[in-house]
RNA sequence: GGGCGAGUAGCUCAGUCGGUAGAGCAACUGGCUUUUAACCAGUAGGUCCCCGGUUCGAGCCCGGGCUCGCUCACCA
């Protein structure tokens, strides 16, 4: 046991046993969802149809009251709360065992549902099961958790304990199933596609490295499912989207968790401009499935999610912040200089940091940033009328980038050269090698595709009003706590690469 | 990694000038048939994050360290 569990309630465990109770039974009790006993109450003006009918709940008990021949307690589930009134006089036999039940025990309830003097819905008991006998105490009843360290790492306490928090993680799953809704309505399959991948590709990231026995080789946990899904669309699926953990080996923030949920989707026949539109609606649509309306607040500004969104070039917003164009590179140095900006010796990502620390973080949105040069977007497809340009949208709300969109590129030279240029380049979060199985594939012929990733986490953060992406992961990274036991070191056969780092020598 | 803040009972927190360690809730005992953080009376509960220093005396002052939160940087 740990120092959580209270000596007086595992001796309760030996009583119970004693007088042949279980506190662990092997069934549980099947009840009616709360909110829909509270519904068919109806109010003690106006008493709706299930007031005088014998009525079962199951859920956790919180906060006894008792009054020596009375005891009231509220139960919850996963629907609401409802308040149970425990009776001497209906539950004599019972009544000398009920110091046995404490705040935070799981049990079964029947009897009569009916109000009380001041009006309160109750469920008067007949019978009382107990389900689960809890040995640790619940949270302080006002304070709730507040630690937030607490929280995040008692996740199962939090969800039941905390005002909201449940229903933070019941609309991430509507946000999905409204996701996955439309896009099967627009003829898309869900598809998975590896997570543990030889070369980190498809975004520009450090990876997570692991090792297989077996194979006797490092591998990559994936930083974006994008070359595995168009090498679908190579296949003649043309529809395909992923919901896929990505893993990326960086910093932790209020926007950052070391695996994060992203949406990918590719469409083949399409371009970026069908892109937008489905960024749109699936944005529109999920904010409408939460919220049932496209209105946010978020870090206290209001937007509104309704489509269209307005959509602003990137060379454009460049030159308004900056008095000079993307591509006039010493005027760049120069204002990297100004703001700061670490030179990593890569002068397109030099001015795609400017990019970032003079735009992005004004962008209230939702916007949607168009075309950005070809440098910093090696997957995507040129503009036919301006080649230093791509056909590439990313998509802000609050200054903080949901998505990001191309029309993909198709061209296997063209892919070739640009992977080869990534690999020279001095960016230490490109690949280290080109993936030639992947311009392969593009060898056979991929068609015009469209596709789209949209960061589902921040999704629902704006659409939760949350600040921090801890807030909408159930379980967000934490460091192991002080005193837990270490994982079981497993021995790898041969030493997993020293450095995160792709490697590139 | 930088900056700011925090660490005292199971939880939430006080702790004055350096002088015997405190409250509420939770727990335990007793009382109470209509409470909503029920109430009343009582009991028990402490490595004041750790190590060292100053001092007659340190929760408090000084030095070092650890952990956590927020934030900046990196990143989506």
């Amino acid at each position: 046991m740990t120092d959580l569990a209270e000596p007086d309630r595992l001796t309760k465990i030996a009583t119970l046993r004693s007088r042949g109770i279980d506190p662990y039974p092997a069934h549980g009790v099947t009840g009616t969802p709360i909110t829909q006993l509270l519904q068919g109450a109806g109010s003690a003006a106006a008493p709706g149809p299930l007031i005088g009918t014998t009525v079962t709940i199951a859920g956790r008990m919180l906060n006894v009251r008792d009054f020596g021949k009375l005891m009231f307690a509220p139960v919850i589930d996963r629907t609401g709360r409802i308040q149970i009134g425990f009776q001497r006089d209906k539950l004599t036999d019972w009544w000398p065992d009920r110091k046995l039940l404490d705040g935070g025990d799981l049990i079964g309830v029947s009897g009569e549902l009916g109000f009380t003097q001041k009006g309160e819905a109750t469920v008067w008991a007949a019978e009382v099961k107990l389900l689960s006998k809890a040995v640790a105490s619940p949270p302080e009843k006002w304070h709730g958790l507040v630690d937030k360290e607490l929280r995040y790492r008692r996740r199962y306490v939090d969800l039941w304990s905390s005002e909201g928090v449940a229903d933070v993680f019941i609309k991430r799953s509507k946000v999905l199933t409204t996701i996955r809704r439309y896009l099967e309505d627009e003829g898309y399959l869900e598809v998975e596609t590896p997570t543990l991948h030889p070369i980190a590709g498809g975004a520009a990231a450090r990876p997570f490295v692991t090792h297989h026995n077996a194979l006797g080789m490092d591998l990559f946990l994936r930083i974006a499912p994008e070359l595995y899904l168009k090498r679908l669309i190579v296949g003649g699926l043309e529809r395909v989207f992923e919901v896929s953990r990505n893993f990326r080996n960086e910093g932790l923030s209020a926007r950052h968790n070391p695996e994060f949920t992203m949406l990918e989707l590719y469409e083949a026949q399409a371009d970026y401009r069908r892109m937008m539109e489905i960024s749109e609606q699936l944005i529109e649509r999920s904010a409408v499935a939460v919220n049932g309306t496209t209105r946010v607040t978020f870090r206290g500004k209001e937007y509104d999610l309704k489509a269209p969104f307005s959509k602003k070039p990137y060379t454009e917003l460049f030159r308004t912040k900056n008095g000079f164009d993307f591509d006039d590179t010493s005027r760049v140095k120069q204002r990297a200089l100004e703001l700061k900006i670490h030179d990593t010796g890569d002068p397109w990502k030099l001015m795609n940091d400017v990019f970032e620390a003079t735009v992005e973080d004004e962008l209230e949105g939702p916007m949607m940033v168009v075309d950005y040069p070809v440098q910093i977007s090696p997957l995507a497809k040129q503009k036919p009328d301006d080649k230093r340009l791509t056909e590439r949208f990313e998509v802000f709300i609050a200054g903080m980038e949901l998505g990001n969109a191309f029309s993909e590129l198709n061209d296997p030279v063209e892919q070739a050269r640009r992977f080869e240029e990534q690999v020279a380049s001095k960016d230490p979060e490109a690949p280290g090698v080109v993936d030639w199985d992947y311009v392969q594939a593009l060898e056979y012929g991929m068609p015009p595709a469209g596709g789209l990733g949209i960061g589902v986490d921040r999704l629902v953060m704006v659409l939760t009003g949350q600040d921090s992406i801890r807030d909408v992961l159930l379980f967000p990274a934490m460091k192991p706590q002080h005193g837990d036991t270490p994982p079981a070191e497993i021995e790898p056969e041969s030493p997993v690469a020293e450095n995160t780092r792709t490697s590139r020598t």
